[in-house]
DNA sequence: GCACCCATGTAAGTAGTTACATGATTGC
DNA sequence: GCAATCATGTAACTACTTACATGGGTGC
């Protein structure tokens, strides 16, 4: 079920990349939409190289600093992911969020309290759609969008996805503080 | 940062449960949106109990069967559960969806190929949606909308995220749809 | 001078999944 | 007869988080 490897190809049949990089990538580029530790990046691609789906580039070395290492994706790589890409997604309902098993226990607290706490949250998720909005205003001049062969296509399918979530979330805040104030 | 307990401790403010019960409901009831294992409900429930947040009822005993134990929050359960819904909430940003990661990789295959997997997407979350619209159907006529007191307000809450969440997500598979339709 | 960035990696601990074990009852 | 439900729990495994270690460079 673990989706690693296939995140780490993800990245790699865009762009050769260092465990580094895709740390970074993956914690910070795309939301983070899928976050890792480094300590789950390196020995995977220790293993991914060992069968064959990737391989190490030159090593760019600055004698102070650990060398860099560089994978790219090989053919196998590739074939790979694009058989997982086809393949039917295994279905998980994934809402376990923090906040909404507060909202769960709303009924234990002051509604006041309550209304204070959707503010909060809502302001969070304002920023991460701001967040998203800037990103695609970046990306979309770049863009053919009749070329569905460029990746950056794809890349704006998830960052719509993202801008949706958070826009749903925050109408639904905005519903949630008004039941509570008619109350 | 593992909310199990608190998951715990949200049901069982609601009622006395046992912890099949409990395991049932976070898998079942709810969407699921807090899956568990029985391993960690059992431990924990055990660990709970002996800081003072739960207590066992009586015990149902059938002789051909594990005894059922049925716990109850005591009232330094209910406290902390209180102070845990009120704290902020820390912020995960928790898009980990396996087919996200495949719209990713969109680029990679036939825009006919993901067009498909866009449509078996959406009919997941059609029935799930449905569920969701049967769960409110259910609950609305029952319920006293103005007495913020009822659990069931806070339930029909939750219930309210995850509708909104599975409309975002059909309308957004229908635009990426289109989108690849005119590529 | 201090914190953060780069860049590799390891270690230790927590959380979560899957499978197993018991064993009578109920429904197909 | 076979599978599912109830009800407890354990065992083994996988996945994830947090912290640590090195050590020069860069910005405040």
């Amino acid at each position: 079920m673990s989706s690693i490897r296939y995140a780490i190809l993800s990245l790699l049949a865009r762009e050769p990349l260092s465990g580094y990089d895709i740390k970074q990538y993956m914690n910070n580029r795309l939301g983070p939409f899928w976050k890792v530790g480094s300590n789950q990046v390196y020995p995977e691609l220790s293993k991914m190289e060992a069968e064959g789906l990737v391989q190490r580039q030159a090593v760019e070395q600055h004698s102070y600093r650990p060398a860099r290492k560089v994978y790219e994706i090989t053919a196998q790589g590739k074939s790979e992911i694009i058989d997982w890409t086809l393949a039917p997604a295994n279905f998980e309902l994934n809402l376990r969020d923090e906040f909404l098993l507060k909202t769960y226990n709303a009924w234990l607290v002051e509604p006041d309290n309550m209304i204070s706490s959707f503010m909060e949250e809502r302001k969070k998720h304002v920023e991460i759609l701001e967040t998203y909005q800037m990103k695609l205003a970046e990306l979309t001049p770049t863009l053919d969008a009749s070329n569905s062969k460029d990746p950056l296509n794809s890349t704006i399918f998830i960052i719509d996805f993202g801008l949706r979530h958070e826009q749903m979330y925050i109408e639904w805040c905005d519903q949630m503080i008004q039941k509570l104030k008619t109350e």
